[in-house]
DNA sequence: TTAAGTGCAAATTCTTTGCAGATTA
DNA sequence: TAATCTGCAAAGAATTTGCACTTAA
């Protein structure tokens, strides 16, 4: 809870470093994208903001997440489903990866420090020096399963 | 080369056995796209098989590449550029991933099968059943990293 | 006051589909 | 000949931008 806040703080700081304003709407849609701890889609972002300020437009949600993307402090993800999910990126460490149901589409998070390494091995003998990367295992998960009757 | 022509065959084949007819467009594009080592997407493709058939329009190569996509002949692959890419999936035993350059975009292939132990282990703990995955290191190639001069 | 922020509508861009005519088995 | 295949054009859908007005610093 107050870690969020600190980095909600990081943020605004960050963006005022760069010449960036904290307007109200901004500080809202910032808000509720680090209150949330979802793969959110800029329309749903949009929707939640709606109800704390219905003035805010679809637009500014959307450019508020270009931004933060831009300044590293989310990421963009890829969930296979048509829309460009956003979460936020504030553990750089050891950043988690996702197990995707392909029936249901339900998203788990993991983390293995495993990846690191194979991170630094793949990149050893090509001398590419990696900066971030992307892991998504589709598959079924333990829900569906459980309950053989496939949706669709 | 061979191994090209072989591959080729079995689409064919398993098309057929699905109804499906191997007419000389559709088989132009299959062609095309097994000869074919990289990743490319629709446009690409269609760019290519204009050459050997003008006749042939794009939407029978988007089309084509579903196909194989659903068949399991191809997988889509996503290097945030904007386009869905498609590559050959002729060898599930060892699903090769992807480094890609962050400053002039090129692609490389690498392979370790650690890969598989970190699925299997993720998926323990869950109960998830992994399909297939896909994993992109995104950072700066050999080549940009020797040439300092930034591409945009 | 002045540079950044915002909403609206419209433009872009990639992807997908309907349908009538062509082609394959 | 009967079902599949194909091209065209148009629709869909997500994303992005131009522009005039608003707001923060």
């Amino acid at each position: 809870m107050n870690r969020k806040l600190i980095f909600k703080k990081k943020i605004i700081s960050e963006l005022a470093k760069n010449g960036l304003r904290n307007s109200s709407k901004r500080n809202f849609i910032i808000t509720a994208f680090v209150a949330s701890r979802k793969h959110l889609n800029a329309d749903e972002l949009y929707a939640i903001v709606k109800k704390i300020d219905a003035g805010i437009g679809f637009v500014t949600v959307y450019r508020t997440l270009k931004l933060l993307v831009h300044y590293g402090f989310a990421r963009e993800v890829d969930f296979k489903d048509g829309f460009t999910r956003y979460e936020i990126n504030d553990e750089p460490a050891v950043q988690h990866d996702h197990l995707i149901c392909i029936q249901c589409g339900s998203v788990t998070e993991f983390k293995d420090p495993a990846i690191e390494r194979l991170k630094d091995k793949a990149s050893r003998d090509t001398r590419f020096k990696p900066v971030f990367h992307r892991l998504e295992i589709f598959g079924i998960c333990r829900q569906c399963r459980n309950t053989k009757k496939k949706q669709h």
